[in-house]
Order: C-alpha cells, then structure tokens, then sequence
DNA sequence: TTTTATACTGTATAAATATATAGTATTTTT
DNA sequence: AAAAATACTATATATTTATACAGTATAAAA
C-alpha cells in the first residue's frame, strides 16, 4: 500500500470518525468545517487521491458515498436468512428475507448466498431439525447424493438429490415421509443450490 | 424492545442491507426501489416508525442520516474453536484453540464463550454429529436437561444434564452409550458452559 | 526541466435528497 | 365507537450534495 500524506492521513481519520460516531460517511461540506477548508474541492481532491491510492472508493452520484475499502474485508459477510417459500415467488425476494446475519466467509467450504430455515421434520434422521438454519450455496450443479434445494413446480423443498438419466429423485432422511419421484419429461424441477452447511440455535 | 412489524423489519433489513454492501445507508428512493414502494413517504414513514420504537435514530437535514441504535459491535466477535480435551488442561488454554472464527453476537441466544468440537457419538440421536461445533456459553448455572460441558474427575463430556440433591446424572443421546452417574460425594464434577446452538459444516 | 502530485481558494450548478402536505384505506388499540 | 397506528400513492420543493471548472502555489518525480 502506497504511504498517505498527513493531510491525506486526516481526511482519512475524518471519514472514520463519522462512520463511528454517525454511523454514516461525512459530506465534502463536513470535512471541510472539521479540516478547516474554506472549499470543497479541497476535500473532493483529497478524496480523489485516497481513491487512486485504493483506501476508499467513491460512489458516484451518491451523497456520502464514501466507502473505506479495508475495513469490509476484515468483518464477516452479511446473509439473507429465508423461509421455505411458495414457488412462484422468487426466493430471494427481499418480501421473504427475515433477518440477515453476518458470517464468517471461512466457516463453510463455499460461499454462502442464503440460509434456508428448515420447516417440517422430513430430514430429522440426518440431525436437521425444524428451524435450523442450513447454509445454502447458489448453484445448478450437483452430486447425486447432495442435499439440495429444488423448486418443483407446487413447491420448494430441501431433500437428498439424486439424478438418473430424466429421472429426479428427492430422497427424505425420514422413513415417515416417502421419497418424491419426478420425471422430468413431464415435469420441471430446478436445483436452486446445495446445503453447505448448519447452523442451530437452541 | 417492541416488536417490529413485518414491513418495519423489512426496511431495517434493507438499512442493514445498503450498510453492509455499500458501507453507507440508503437513501428514501432506494429504500423504495428495494421494497417497491412508489412513494418516498412510504420510506419515510417506515423510518420514523422505527425511530420511534428506538430501532434508529434519523439525522435532520443530512442525507442517508440513519444510524442503527442497537449495532453494538458491527461487525461479528472472534471465538475460539475448542476440541474435547483431556481433564486437567485449561478448555480454553491456547494450545486447545484450534481456530478462530467471526461469529455474528446476534446468531445466538447467549453470549458464545467458544465453540467446542464435538468427539464421538454420543449425542448422534439428537442430531449432534462429529465434528459439529457446538456453541458454548460459559456458566455454572443449568437447568435439568440442558446440554451441558461437564468436567468429571477424568474426563471433559458434552451431555444432558440432570442434577438431584448429591447426584448428577450425564445422559447421552445414544442408546448404544451408558449414562454416567456422578455421587457428587464422592466425585467432583463440575460444569463449564451449556450448548446453545450448533454449526456443521458439510 | 517539464511533468505530476499535493494542497488548497472560489464559484457555480445539476442532481440527489429530505421532508412537508394532501389523500386513501386497513388494522389495531383504547 | 372513536382514536391511533399502519401502510401506502402522489406531488412539490427547499436544501443538501457531488462535482465540474478556473485559478494559485509548492514540492516531488521523471
């Protein structure tokens, strides 16, 4: 990383004491009046300069859109967590996001895109349990034998996957609940990603 | 707190949302191009609902003035991972901890003290697998049936506790595992922390 | 030596933004 | 039954704000 100035330095120590105290980046205005600038495009150049030097970045169009570009990289990743939802509605759609959490990246072998909360009881003998919270991976690409996320055309369940030529098969960890069978010559089923992961709360 | 309604946590959502990606929070209009809402009052009102009810607090006369009040720590508090470790050793010595991870305080009910990883299979019937990380919260205190980290005389155990007057009952979740009892005596036992939740990583 | 970066003042303005006001409708609380 | 809270659409506008342009001056790098 390239040395700052001292002025630099202090622009930078500006935009962090906002953030701390304000909970939002400053305007060029306030870094003016905390810096004793009498213009604005003092702050915007040294701005620019922080941008160049890659400490921040700089949303354009955006007030405040000042953002410290190290410290993001330090926290944990924030992550939707979603119930089991009709099909027809998308997913991700921000009307069925109920919380967010943050995680760390490293926990799970691959990236994170959402926590599904598990409802019903269909895979209690793997020690998945209603409103558990099973790390899900984006992805249309599966093992047979992955647990999965797949949108059948009335629903969306989370079930042990296995594929045989145009034959779906959706494997419960339930002797109770039978195993769905779906061909695909006349039925459509999407794999919406693949469970990486839990996480439970007692 | 009071509660939140549905449309209230949605626009907290989306301020966490903006905050966490952008590193700044939203503006009215983007609050409403996120949710679909047509009117910035729409937005507004949301916001001074929430700062109402002491969920945040709204800047005058500043853009993007939302500051999230409960955001104690944003991003997540580093916990040890700890493995089942023989008597006598401190659990939580440095030569125990076997990671660091990033943990969001908000995941769980109680503060996490560490995470111990589990070693055989003795809670398997509960859903409690090898190698999960279950969530610790130090304390001496339990309740009859709390899943309990129980230092015996020999041993560091993860079971379900039940204690009458001098005698402690460690009971597994596995009908192939005998129940310890403890005459408390006789024996010293002595518990460390109770479960509180579980990760697994597939 | 010429260019580039730093470090500003000063002025201007289009666009972004908060925020008020006027409605309508439904639900919840008193 | 009345009042208050919720949940919006629609319009308007003063103010905030980013950002460009025109300068001046000094120091460092090419």
């Amino acid at each position: 990383m390239k040395d700052l100035t001292a002025q630099q330095s202090k622009v930078l120590n500006c935009i962090e004491e906002s953030i701390n105290k304000t909970g939002f980046p400053p305007t060029r205005a306030e870094i003016c009046q905390k810096l004793g600038f009498k213009s604005p495009n003092a702050a915007e150049s040294h701005l620019r300069a922080l941008e160049k030097k890659d400490i921040i970045s700089i949303a354009g169009g955006s007030s405040r859109g000042i953002n410290i570009k190290s410290k993001k990289s330090s926290s944990g990743v924030s992550v939707p967590v979603i119930g089991l939802v009709a099909a027809g509605s998308a997913t991700l759609a921000s009307e069925n996001i109920e919380r967010e959490i943050n995680v760390d990246p490293s926990l799970f072998s691959k990236n994170v895109d959402y926590f599904l909360k598990v409802k019903g009881l269909s895979m209690i003998e793997d020690g998945i349990y209603e409103d558990d919270l099973v790390a899900i991976h984006k992805t249309n690409d599966f093992k047979n034998g992955d647990l999965a996320v797949v949108r059948t055309e009335d629903d969306v369940t989370l079930k042990y996957i296995f594929k045989e030529n145009h034959k779906l098969l959706l494997k419960p960890a339930n002797k109770d609940f039978d195993p769905i069978h779906i061909d695909l010559r006349n039925e459509s089923a999407e794999v919406e990603g693949i469970g990486i992961g839990l996480i439970r709360k007692n």
